[in-house]
DNA sequence: TGAGGGCATAAGCTGGGGTTATGGCCAGAG
DNA sequence: CTCTGGCCATAACCCCAGCTTATGCCCTCA
């Protein structure tokens, strides 16, 4: 009974979880097919559930919204103005959902799928559901399975045999492998907007970066090898402020202001979109580095694995 | 009882809907919290359950995947490898989650909100949630009402004083009203891939353009209008191939192969990005357009409107 | 050698979401 | 002008996912 909390409050405060404010995946996928059919009742019939099913679920969403979503008429129904609004940012809840399916699926992928992937996690968590999307979309048959690891990692399995390809990034091609680049990273400088970095008129040095400390990822990082080679030169990395498992850790402690970082500038794309993180410029460093398709040397893919690698070339 | 369905079938297939493949959101939210707290029952406490039931949660959701999320400890709980793959993923859905809430929030917004924001449908779709998470994390206690409607409609509002600040796309400011340039936008052609357009090695024409029988909302859209008027040199725009009530519903035609359609590149950046959508190259024309915030003459904004002002200037 | 933090298991309750059955409403056909 | 068919709402009932409380085991650390 965590009801009756704080609800004489004012109507801010996530002390009410998102859960309980936001309808769930099977309303929101419902109202998408309200929208694209235009009645309730065929709706229904798509989802698989009876008409009545629909029509509460889609009442008491509107309901908790505190918004009219549909405007039914005995010929069907018709999203309101606020609908269609409430329809597109639900859209981009169930488009997230799909990537997760997708990635989720790959991740628990029997050795025997059709095609196997190797990847460096940052192209696991960031590019790969988009890929496995689109190549479903394709290709509703392949059956795909993932293994996230390093860069070493992913050309031990390219070179066993038991990865038909692998997605690294990284400075060089590892040894026994062949490539292609298929896209670029770079990583940033990043701050909470209340950090003073994040107000700074002038550009970062690189020996100021190297001088001070930062919340980083624990060692074995790809992100902080890179970080490592380029500050060598100015001193080498400072100790590091905090040292966390995971790049989402790494990122909320940034977001809480605990301290500047760098980051993949994948892996930061929605919080400097949403200003929860401000990137601050590094003068004259650039710190790139490709993203590239591995295989081993002289079998280039094929079949289901030249087909995912098609799929990655024309993106960013 | 719709599980002892299709289940000997290939792991592929939508038959079964999203929402059973994919944890809710309260357990993503509590994955995302173990992540961040390293044990179950602090993510419990955080979110107001008790610790059984969160190691059930997470119990339930490792089965649903299929994969060890974390790795339990009598010191605590770490997420795996494939658990931290997971858990970015969970990130996105709940990122998409929250924007959602702070629309739908402001969208049954009363008319005393201390923050009364009309913005063009555009605009409110693909740019508003974002800001307004950004303007709760900053300011928690603005409580913002959104309507939503075309350039007339929001001049009509603020003129009115119904609102306090209004965005619009288009080519001019409204009569009456001062404004900023707050970003820009321009109109894509796009395709679906199998589409013959998607693989043209020529840039389309304008008159090619013109010419040919597009997927268009109907009457009224900003995005027509603007349309209307670049094409107007070239013998108006052809009769359309589909009118939608929807950006959503064309948007899902054009997918669908239907045929070529305009849109804003703010409506099919993710399409885009998935490949579900391929952008037509056009000779020599722009379809640019500002994103303006704008506030009745003389009256520059104060208090939450201008700090919301604020937050929208940095963006892309 | 307790004491305490952390996780798992067990037993029982509740409500949201599902189903079937039915009724009202409107449009267009006969 | 009535009949028929598509569409939505209401009612009554059912079930299971997820919650709670009450324990117990395990490990670490003072």
């Amino acid at each position: 009974m965590a009801r009756a909390n704080g609800e004489e409050r004012s109507d801010a405060g996530p002390v009410v979880p998102l859960a309980h404010r936001v309808p769930d995946l099977g309303a929101l996928e419902l109202l998408l097919a309200v929208a694209r059919l235009g009645s309730l009742g065929r709706a229904a019939r798509e989802r698989g559930i009876s008409q009545p099913a629909a029509s509460s679920r889609i009442r008491s969403m509107e309901q908790q919204l505190g918004v009219a979503l549909v405007e039914r008429s005995p010929r069907g129904s018709r999203l309101t103005d606020a609908g269609a609004l409430v329809t597109d940012w639900a859209r981009r809840v169930v488009e997230a959902a799909e990537a997760f399916d997708a990635g989720a699926q790959a991740l628990r992928g029997r050795r025997d799928s059709r095609l196997r992937v190797a990847a460096s996690m940052t192209i696991a968590e960031y590019l790969l559901p988009g890929w496995l999307i689109a190549l479903r979309a394709q290709r509703p048959d392949t059956a795909v399975s993932l293994l996230a690891g390093n860069s070493a990692a992913v050309a031990e399995r390219l070179l066993a045999g038991e990865a038909d390809l692998g997605f690294v990034e990284g400075l060089d091609v590892p040894a026994g492998l062949d490539g292609a680049v298929i896209g670029h990273d770079r990583l940033v400088v990043v701050a909470a907007p209340a950090h003073p970095w994040a107000r700074r008129r002038t550009e970062l040095t690189v020996a100021e970066l190297a001088a001070t400390p930062l919340i980083l990822r624990e060692h074995g990082s790809g992100t902080r090898q890179v970080l490592d080679a380029a500050l060598a030169g100015h001193g080498g990395l400072a100790a590091p402020l905090l040292e966390l498992a995971s790049t989402t850790a790494v990122k909320a402690a940034a977001v809480s202001g605990a301290g500047p970082s760098v980051l993949s500038e994948l892996a930061v794309g929605e919080e400097l979109a949403a200003r929860r993180l401000v990137e601050v410029p590094v003068l004259g460093t650039r710190f790139g580095r490709d993203l590239r398709a591995v295989w081993p040397s002289g079998q280039r893919p094929a079949g289901p694995a030249r087909h995912l690698l098609g799929l990655t070339r024309a993106l960013p």
